[in-house]
RNA sequence: GGAAGGGUGUCGGAGAGGUCGAACGAGCUCGCUUGGAAAGCGAGUAUAGUGCAAACUAUCGCAGGUUCAAAUCCUGUCCCUUCCGCCA
């Protein structure tokens, strides 16, 4: 959510930088709802005081026993206060409700450094590795998965349907060893470790942004039509994370708050997107660690650039080759500030496949969920300095660290030999009891 | 799932329709005192919104309701504690 502040007092400012990502954008309508708000509020405050003042007044006249006219007099006029109180507030919560509706649809104000436009106009700011290049015709992940006994995906199908797979044997061994190598390079960089709940109401869902955009990606597991009780599978473990602080004021001395979580993230990935993402590139769950950040606003900048190096250690850690991509303001998400994915080569879609999202949400999410955290600034001016106790919101950042289910194809086809056997890169190695060659 | 009790400021804890943003205590900050500290004394100590300001408004888990007036009464809801049941 935009600070509707900022729209109020600098409304062409606001709207140069979301012309980076909006076609069209108008905020006539919203700085007319807001000024009537406003107009009612003030109102209805002057109302309030006076019906506080006579109430006491009430109080008083009771407690010296004044004639019982005298004090019938007040309430009556009160009685009419109160109603035309009541009949204003209702008008302010309908205002409200649009105001909010209209804000609510609003993306995030994206970083100056984000270039405008869509997809095409994305541009890769690092590069690892080469491709590797094969003297022989490479297989792709579904065949050579299939082959080894690694994943099975016509029991996936039997057990569950279209969009899922089995994990066996080894498969089930170098998911879970991937799984381990991210929680130790984690734990070694000081993150903490949060394994939250992969169950979710609904109020933490709507905090993360998900609802109601995304009422029909998810899987509800009881969906109520008022949502009182409704719950859902979290779609990455992000939905939980921010919700760790929500309606909470952090201490600045705990900022920054640096968490990881691992869970399986689960969607419905309605739409499909057919045979071009066969095999384990999009399903209806699959494993993912998360890094999450709470930090103060003048440190998210920095911290952003620390999630990125720390995707792209784990990816290098492996020895496998990707591109990292400086999003354009369009392809970000709408909540997102400024985001980079790192891409990596998957030989048979002869494409390159994000496995990490890395995203500054700046204050957007916290503002939702109203996460804020407490300051003591140095205010000088003409007269001296002197300190200013503020509580404003915290900037959230985002990362994978990583998505198992888009590095496992890549290592087994970036790594395949020519008889169908898979070599283990070396920082998997410790994890699988020194195993060196999948055959 | 059933029963009972409870959610008040940084913390402990009063308040049980009327001058209550909230007694009292602890903590914390500043000042006095001291060689220094402790003790003692004095002052201060929530958040948000509106306003140039004075000031005003809102907030006692959350959402409604009753009332001229709600921390206080009513309803719903969430959470916590204890007991019973069930169960990895």
């Amino acid at each position: 959510m935009i600070d509707i502040n900022l729209i109020r007092e600098n409304p062409e400012w606001v709207k140069e930088q979301l012309f980076k990502r909006m076609d069209t954008v108008c905020f006539e309508e919203l700085l007319k709802l807001d000024f009537d708000k406003r107009k009612l509020q003030r109102q209805n405050e002057d109302l309030r005081a006076m019906r506080n003042k006579r109430s006491m007044e009430i109080a008083q006249l009771k407690s010296a026993k004044a004639a019982e006219i005298q004090v019938e007099a007040i309430i009556n006029l009160m009685v009419k206060v109160g109603e035309k109180i009541a009949k204003t507030d209702k008008k302010i919560n309908k205002l409200e409700d649009r105001i909010f509706t209209i804000l609510s649809a609003l993306p995030n104000i994206p970083s100056p450094e984000v270039i405008p436009g869509g997809k095409e106009s994305n541009r890769a700011v690092k590069t690892f590795g080469t491709k590797p290049e094969f003297t022989f015709t490479p297989k792709d992940h579904i065949e050579l998965c299939t082959k080894l006994g690694l994943i099975d995906y016509e029991r996936g199908a039997k057990m569950s349907g279209s969009g899922t797979w089995v994990y066996t044997g080894m498969g089930a061994r170098l998911e879970w060893a991937l799984l381990n190598y991210f929680v130790d390079f984690h734990i070694a960089n000081g993150y903490e470790f949060i394994m939250p709940p992969h169950l979710l109401n609904y109020e933490s869902g709507y905090a993360a942004g998900q609802f109601p955009k995304f009422d029909d990606d998810v899987f509800f597991t009881n969906y109520h039509k008022d949502h009182k009780q409704s719950r859902f599978l979290l779609p990455t473990s992000e939905t939980a994370l921010i919700n760790m602080f929500r309606n909470e004021t952090i201490d600045a001395d705990k900022l920054p708050i640096k968490y990881f979580a691992y869970s399986p993230c689960y969607r419905k990935e309605a739409g499909g997107y057919g045979s071009s993402e066969r095999g384990m590139i999009r399903g209806h769950q699959f494993n993912k660690i998360e890094m999450f950040i709470f930090c103060r606003s003048d440190e998210s900048a920095i911290l952003f650039n620390e999630l990125v190096s720390n995707a792209e250690k784990l990816v290098e850690g492996l020895g496998l080759h990707y591109q990292t991509m400086a999003l354009a303001a369009k392809d970000c998400s709408s909540g997102m500030a400024k985001t980079y994915d790192v891409e990596l080569w998957i030989p048979s879609m002869n494409g390159y496949k994000e496995c990490s999202s890395i995203s500054n949400a700046t204050d957007f999410q916290a503002r939702r969920a109203n996460i804020k955290t407490k300051l003591m600034d140095h205010v000088c001016d003409g007269d001296g300095c002197k300190i200013v106790k503020t509580t404003p919101f915290v900037h959230t950042l985002n990362a994978s660290g990583l998505a198992t289910s888009r590095l496992l194809p890549a290592i087994v086809e970036q790594f395949q030999n020519a008889d169908g056997t898979v070599n283990v890169p070396s920082a998997l190695q410790k994890y699988l009891g020194g195993m060196k060659l999948i055959k």
